[in-house]
DNA sequence: TAATTATATTATTATATAGTAATTTAACTA
DNA sequence: TAGTTAAATTACTATATAATAATATAATTA
């Protein structure tokens, strides 16, 4: 991080309030494998045209996605291949941090206190 | 991301959000060297006591931060060593973009169409 | 025990935004 | 050109939450 000015501070926490809403995410899981249009983004999340569109203007703003219009309709697709890992980042320390709450069930001495880091590698 | 379920999303998106908010960010960074109590961290960022509090007792929640009283203090540090480097990561990227939009002012025939990936590696 | 200091909680207000219905815009086609 | 389809925009409502003042809780010390 390396000190942050307030003005990046809040570049990031923007960054980050994107990826913050359920929504948004399906739209972008929707487009991991490749480009769609609006409709089958529609499709696919079951969330409505205005709701998917706003959610993709906000996406593309961000930089996270790619708009193509092609005739009359428009392609959408991720531009940012930082994101998919980072979610799949977020998702492994869940998933630890969890395990680790599980852990706490089955209190054996060796799984007491070894680590106070619960997202330890 | 594999296919996520709407169950995880909800909880990737909560993730996100937690890290969506300046004043949590400047909490954060003001814990990037080490352990602070909350008059520290309150001299350090400049926010009101009750709204540390509040935001540290989100950090906490989330797994990001670990609380430790000692005596009449509370010490927090930080608990998930994911969050500094993801926050570099995603302050990397955004000046990745701002070099290409810089870029696209001085249009010189290399630099024209080279990618149309913003975050190029 | 009373006073003090540090932190947490509660109540309140102001602001932001997700979702939706209705409308508009834009590109294609008969 | 009129009609059709896809996507974007607008207006609106409901909900969430950041910030703050006031109060409560908890640990320390005189």
């Amino acid at each position: 991080m390396v000190v942050m000015s307030k003005a990046v501070l809040h570049q990031v926490a923007e960054y980050f309030k994107v990826l913050s809403e359920v929504s948004r995410l399906e739209v972008l899981c929707s487009l991991k494998d490749g480009a769609k249009n609006v409709t089958q983004i529609m499709a696919e999340t079951g969330l409505g045209q205005a709701n998917v569109s706003k959610h993709l203007k906000i996406l593309t703003q961000a930089g996270m996605v790619k708009r193509r219009p092609q005739g009359i309709q428009v392609y959408y697709e991720i531009s940012d291949p930082r994101i998919l890992p980072m979610c799949e980042l977020v998702c492994q320390g869940l998933q630890n941090r969890l395990q680790f709450q599980l852990q706490e069930f089955h209190p054996t001495p060796r799984s007491q206190g070894q680590s106070d880091n619960l997202f330890a590698n």
